[in-house]
DNA sequence: TAATAATTTGACCAACTGGTCAAACTAACG
DNA sequence: CGTTAGTTTGACCAGTTGGTCAAATTATTA
């Protein structure tokens, strides 16, 4: 139930986890530190506290924020749409996230790789779910023989690397292929590579 | 020149290093402590700083053998060989590296994500140029017919994305697929999915 | 405008950080 | 055995860390 949130609250709050993302995403949990957010946020060490009662607190509004947007593009699948089409349209939606959100990405991977020490209980949870039903429908759909019967888990997991590979090892990325936008490419070939494993 | 290192050195200098390995890949460098290492190696800290003049020296350390490892398998490809096989045996090398070594692999992710401050030469360096003549190789065979026509570098991307993920997210995999091996059918999806790309 | 509520800050703290150093200890070897 | 080179450590340091708090400032509203 909060409500009243004044527009100093609503400006701040912003402020910081925008802040907070950044930095973050770049260094972790452990290695940013408040000062750094207050710097980048342009407010007063104090004064992050007042509107967020921890480091932590603010770590953890982050990573809620995020699984919500990670886990609803999956739940858009239509069970009812062309099958290639339906995962085509997620696997873009992904890529184009990885584009929009590179630091909420890079968020969420030093999070796995750390672990996961505050979201595990979701990744066994929800999003374990989650994919579940999403590998009992593309198994349904290979059965009636509407897409080629390939391991609906790895596919999935072959979707996230390829994606999130674009914003997680940006600097990577760009040193190879310099700095102009890869992002098109990178659809043509994703798109090219699920028709080639996926079309009967 | 360092051609005499005692027992006791070489002894404590791996310790060392295996320690630094297992909290640098969890916490990145920023957000692990000399006093992790310690603990971790069971040796006191300045013992630890007798060994290595600086924690970034023991990173940096880890970082070069890294780097080594990881760009030899690439060379190793026989631009006289069957390319649909020579690529393949690469990708299952880099999969068995992400088992065999995945902290190794969540090292060098976090220097990556955390936007590769301290190896980013080596990037538009030496990984660059190894890439590119990757690249040219793939695109020779392409044009003798001998694989598919497709993106070598986005190929590339996706045999680096798809087999590091196995290792960095890790606990993602087993909190979805349960804590029995999984990198047999990864495996087997994986060399799927490249005949699938490259068979023509 | 006066009173109240919300916001901001400077000063501060205890715990932790990477790193130093002299002294103590141990291994190696003639 | 004694000497020397190599190893280990406790005590310490200055800077940084997340966080507190009372006081000052600013916004809101009756």
């Amino acid at each position: 139930m909060k409500k009243t949130e004044t527009r100093i609250q609503k400006k701040n709050h912003s402020a910081i986890k925008s802040a907070g993302l950044k930095v973050f995403a770049q260094f972790g949990f452990r290695g940013s530190t408040l000062d750094q957010i207050a710097a980048e946020s342009g407010l007063s060490k104090p004064n992050i506290l007042y509107y967020f009662s921890s480091k932590e607190a603010i770590y953890e509004a982050l990573l809620a924020q995020l699984l919500t947007d990670w886990l609803q593009p999956v739940r858009d699948i239509d069970p009812a749409g062309d099958p290639v089409e339906e995962i085509l349209k997620y696997a873009k939606h992904k890529l184009k996230m990885s584009r929009l959100y590179p630091r909420e990405s890079r968020l969420y991977a030093t999070e796995i790789i750390q672990g996961a020490p505050r979201i595990k209980s979701v990744l066994t949870g929800e999003l374990r779910d989650v994919v579940e039903n999403l590998a009992l429908l593309i198994n349904h759909w290979a059965d009636s023989g509407l897409i080629r019967a390939v391991d609906p888990y790895h596919l999935i997991f072959s979707i996230w690397a390829m994606t999130q590979h674009y914003a997680d090892f940006e600097v990577q990325v760009k040193a190879i292929l310099g700095e102009k936008d890869h992002f098109e490419d990178a659809e043509h070939y994703l798109e090219d590579m699920l028709r080639r494993m996926l079309t009967v």
